[in-house]
DNA sequence: TATATACCCATTGACGCCCATATATTCCCA
DNA sequence: TGGGAATATATGGGCGTCAATGGGTATATA
């Protein structure tokens, strides 16, 4: 399977190490485990994350911008000095930045949430919490959630 | 990583050194990883650096301008004639012309912001105010930055 | 000679690597 | 097919290494 998906609650050491759940390492391309990205989430208090792999796709659209325009330094600036890049060790476990920690309102325990082609990190209570809204979000409009689940290609 | 990416808060010392961060280091090619490239931003006020590499491609963009206008003498001008080469020491650490620092406001403490191919140098607070705005623009044209951030090849 | 800069050494704290354990899962063989 | 062994995962902790920082001294340059 090569996408993130399901749910995990791990906890963090004393040490700040949190493990990257199994099956998530193994979504990361087999030349590169050990190093992932994680940044701010735009619309959620939560951490997201994914390979490296994908950075360097947004580098190069990025570069494609017009070089002295301000939306390439907005780009820029607020991807790339905002992005992290965390080391994950022999054990599978990484180091989530003190201040993404705080936005995202983590403190001993962290929840994975499996988003396809990337994941995010939650405080374990706030992730369940959003889970739900975002399924009665749904259902309320039920009509066009059947319509995608059983139109055909 | 090949890229400059994540920030970073250094402080000077009473000798003027800063130490470049360490991610930074590695970015540069190990051909040459003792020297850099600094000059003031265009449109901000910091500082910003680079390996020597990077010339060639700065001078292509530049040239990319249409050369009778009058942005390409200014900034042809205001970037070649600017720039300056600055050596790392066996520590990692540089020296930050007085000028420069003039420039970009900077004191005891320098924020190294990564931009991916070059990095910028600001005045903490200031960087980190930039980063807000920067951040604020591109929310308003929120579908363009999702773009970017989450679009499959 | 005075000032600036490079090299050397030292300190501190953070992080990576190694080893250990407990629990869960898979595998294999009788 | 049942049970035990091997394996994998999550977690905890010791310790060495490296990054950031401070300072002394030599060297160079004006």
């Amino acid at each position: 399977m090569d996408l993130f998906i399901s749910k995990f609650f791990n906890k963090i050491d004393k040490k700040g190490r949190v493990s990257l759940p199994s099956s998530f390492r193994n979504v990361l391309p087999k030349s590169n485990r050990n190093e992932i990205i994680l940044y701010k989430s735009i619309k959620s208090p939560s951490i997201e994350g994914c390979g490296v792999g994908r950075l360097k796709e947004i580098a190069k659209r990025i570069n494609n911008l017009d070089f002295f325009s301000e939306d390439y330094d907005d780009f820029s600036t607020s991807i790339f000095s905002e992005i992290v890049t965390s080391n994950i060790d022999k054990e599978g476990r990484f180091l989530i930045p003190e201040d993404l920690k705080q936005y995202a309102n983590i403190k001993t325990e962290a929840a994975f949430f499996g988003q396809g082609h990337f994941f995010q990190i939650w405080e374990p209570k706030t992730g369940l919490k959003n889970t739900l809204t975002s399924r009665k979000r749904l259902l309320e409009q039920k009509k066009s959630l059947r319509m995608i689940l059983t139109q055909q290609k």
